[in-house]
DNA sequence: GATCCTCGAGTTCC
DNA sequence: CTCGAGGATC
């Protein structure tokens, strides 16, 4: 059927429509329509040029589902190369490349206090420059002196180039070796950031761009967490993931991932003049409709680059998008053509790096732990790795099912990162580079401390040392967690200790603790008559406690510190809650028959029975705490959740404020949390906060509500 | 029955 | 901090 005008003006309509939605959403970050009216809006077009095949053209958005799969890329060499930037890590490297472009540009080496803006001006007039230099403004002073530098996030990502001819998209190509790529046009035309056709009046004959694919975090999450539910292979990170779909052959798949582009450079312009600076390059590259850095900046010399690089440092893990440094251009193009290049970087421009999150590693061993539960933990030896800042020597593998599912064998080269800035993670597996003789970890049958069975029920995820009590490791872990900090907090007790008082069978539960005294102690390693004097005491101070701590340290199975305090609260003394039935223990706040059945099996056993008997005797007293009448408090039955570090109290005694007054504390932020009391550094739980729009407060708004 | 909210448990390094 | 899972809720 051919094309009637109408249909065509429709078709032209609805595209112009549907990329200026997808500019909105996707480049301004602010969606104009519901999400079902712009698919009503594609499917109309979609059924237009199905209609219609005359009028279909590669630069609809139609077009953005993806080809059909080529067999392989062809290679496109660059018109201009895509040169990698010299690295800078130190404080001292940037001020060496800011002396270096004021050296090449003809100034003086720094500008001298006495000096002002003499320097800059002799230095203007002996390089015979005919342009006005951007210290040449009303501003007076040190300033005047300096260099003026354009400064952006650099992109954790894939570089690309992009071809526009009469604004319209043409060829798009891969970074490659820097002077030919890979051709994946096809792929690229699905990236929804990246226009079909240049916006604007004044279009350009010829431009090229070069900028940035990537995954935001968040979306990366959600398709890691299909990938997770569907059981298919999950991307190791962004950057992984990025350059895995835009090389993938079949741009159908491409069309499925969350791709982003970001521009950063104009490596080719026809038939207008280019802009004076790198600043104004990037507006103009917006107004085209390239998405650009929202933390673009212009700064002056190298104070202002070092400002701007710990700046960007602080907003680095809230930033959308992963970056593994910034970038420093000189800002005016005519100054940087003057720096020119040495050997294959430029030298009006380099990447000032942050210390890696990430890095690559290998897998010495993988050996297992024995925890309280018995809990069998496979944690990965490392080589060392300095990531972050600091050494990692061990991460957790937390399971068998995980060591499968990312595939990490004994011997493998792994990408180890911090998860949350703090606990090391090994993030995955690089296959490609085994030899062959690596081994894959199996879950040992026994216990490798005390020979017992090791049982995975059905439907659990962790394997478990059948030993319990007889097994030395849990006995361990059982008195650590007796003597920690929130149950009875026995201070000294640690952990180099309690494997000695095991291994000699000076202790075989919690009760023979107060049998301790300095002349038993004073044998140990490491153990003077004054440490030994001090636990002793420790061990004595800890017999008054409350009945709520009691009932945590027993380390009965599902029965945590909240749990704890609602059963002390429930019952009044250890004798009501050991008398109790399943029945009247499930009435209990948050006790259902799982944990009903923890707490009467852990009160059946004889053994566990016979230990509360001798620690009663001892002296142990839990004594219930009485609630003050607390109805009156602005905080009474709100609930909090305490972030970051406070300036004066510390998480706990701001929590033990709360409580006292009838607040409850817990440990994650929710729809039905009150107040976030955030302090210095808080991460993640503030984040969420925001995202769900509940109250946050700090130390001294707490403050305020508990005064009322 | 599905979904959301919490809690419990295990873990690293300085 | 993260994961897994128990309990509550709709």
């Amino acid at each position: 059927m051919p094309a009637s005008r109408e249909a065509a003006d429709k078709v032209r309509a609805l595209r112009a429509e549907i990329e200026r939605h997808n500019h909105a959403y996707y480049v301004l970050d602010a969606p104009t329509v519901p999400d079902a009216e712009y698919d009503r809006l594609f499917r109309e077009l979609q059924a237009l040029e199905a209609q219609h095949p005359g009028l279909v053209s590669p630069e609809s958005p139609t077009q953005r589902v993806g080809a059909r799969p080529a067999p392989e890329f062809t290679q496109v060499t660059h018109r201009t190369p895509m040169l990698s930037l010299a690295n800078a890590f130190t404080e001292e490297d940037v001020a060496n490349f800011d002396r270096r472009v004021r050296e090449g540009l003809g100034l003086p080496p720094r500008p001298l206090p006495t000096e002002g803006g003499d320097g800059g001006s002799a230095a203007e007039a002996a390089s015979g420059r005919n342009t006005a230099p951007p210290w040449d403004g009303p501003a007076a002073g040190r300033a005047l002196d300096e260099v003026e530098y354009a400064a952006e996030p650099k992109f954790d990502g894939l570089a690309i180039s992009l071809t526009y001819e009469q604004g319209r998209f043409v060829l798009g190509a891969t970074r490659g070796d820097g002077y030919a790529g890979e051709d994946v046009t096809g792929n690229l035309r699905t990236v929804r950031s990246i226009p079909l056709r240049l916006q604007g009046e004044r279009l350009p004959g010829f431009l090229e761009v070069r900028g940035e694919v990537l995954m935001l975090r968040r979306d990366f999450e959600r398709m890691n967490e299909r990938a997770r539910e569907a059981e298919e292979k999950e991307f190791a990170n962004p950057r992984n993931a990025a350059a895995g779909s835009v090389r993938q052959l079949d741009p159908r798949i491409t069309a499925k991932r969350p791709l982003r582009f970001f521009a950063y450079a104009l490596a080719g312009l026809e038939g207008q003049p280019m802009p004076a600076t790198h600043a104004e390059v990037l507006e103009r590259l917006r107004g085209w409709g390239f998405p650009v850095a929202a933390e673009r900046a212009v700064v002056r010399g190298a104070a202002g680059l070092l400002r701007y690089y710990g700046e960007i440092g602080l907003r680095r893990a809230a930033l959308p998008y992963d970056i593994d440094g910034v970038v420093y251009k000189v800002n005016r193009l005519a100054d940087q053509e003057r720096l020119g290049y040495v050997s294959r970087a430029p030298r009006f421009a380099v990447a000032h790096k942050y210390p890696a999150q990430e890095e690559l590693t290998e897998v010495l061993d993988i050996e297992v732990q024995v925890g309280r539960t018995g809990a069998i933990t496979p944690v990965a030896r490392l080589k060392p790795v300095l990531v972050g800042g600091v050494t990692v020597t061990n991460a957790t593998l937390h399971n068998e099912d995980e060591v499968r599912r990312k595939d990490i064998r004994i011997g493998d080269a792994v990408i180890v990162r911090r998860a949350g800035d703090v606990i090391p993670e090994v993030v995955a597996a690089i296959p490609e580079k085994r030899s062959g003789r690596e081994r894959e970890f199996v879950i040992p049958k026994h216990c490798p401390v005390c020979g017992s069975g090791v049982m995975r029920l059905p439907d659990e995820a962790i394997a478990r040392c059948t030993g319990g009590l007889y097994c030395p490791a849990q006995r361990k872990q059982a008195i650590l967690h007796f003597a920690s900090r929130r149950a009875l907090d026995i201070e000294g007790l640690g952990e180099k200790l309690v494997d000695q008082l095991v291994d000699r069978d000076l202790v075989k539960s919690a009760a023979d603790l107060y049998r301790l005294d300095v002349a038993a102690l004073a044998g140990l390693e490491r153990m003077g008559d004054k440490s030994a004097q001090n636990i002793v005491a420790a061990i004595e101070a800890s017999k008054d406690t409350t009945l709520a701590r009691l009932i945590y340290a027993l380390g009965i199975r599902n029965v945590g510190e909240a749990t704890a305090k609602d059963l002390a609260r429930h019952f009044g003394s250890l004798a009501a809650l050991m008398a109790a039935d399943a029945g009247a223990l499930q009435r209990v706040n948050d006790v259902g028959p799982v944990v009903a059945e923890s707490i009467a099996g852990f009160f059946a056993e004889a053994h566990n029975r016979e230990v509360i008997a001798r620690l009663e005797q001892a002296g142990v007293n839990g004594r219930a705490e009485t609630r003050p009448a607390a109805a009156v408090a602005v905080v009474a039955g709100l609930t909090f959740v305490l972030t970051g570090t406070l300036p004066r109290l510390t998480r706990e005694e701001a929590a033990a404020l709360i409580e006292a007054q009838g607040g409850k504390v817990s440990g994650s932020v929710s729809k039905k949390t009150d107040y976030v009391v955030a302090g210095a550094d808080a991460g993640s739980k503030l984040e969420k906060a925001r995202a769900l729009g509940v109250a946050v407060i700090d130390e001294d708004g707490l403050r305020r509500l508990l005064n009322g």
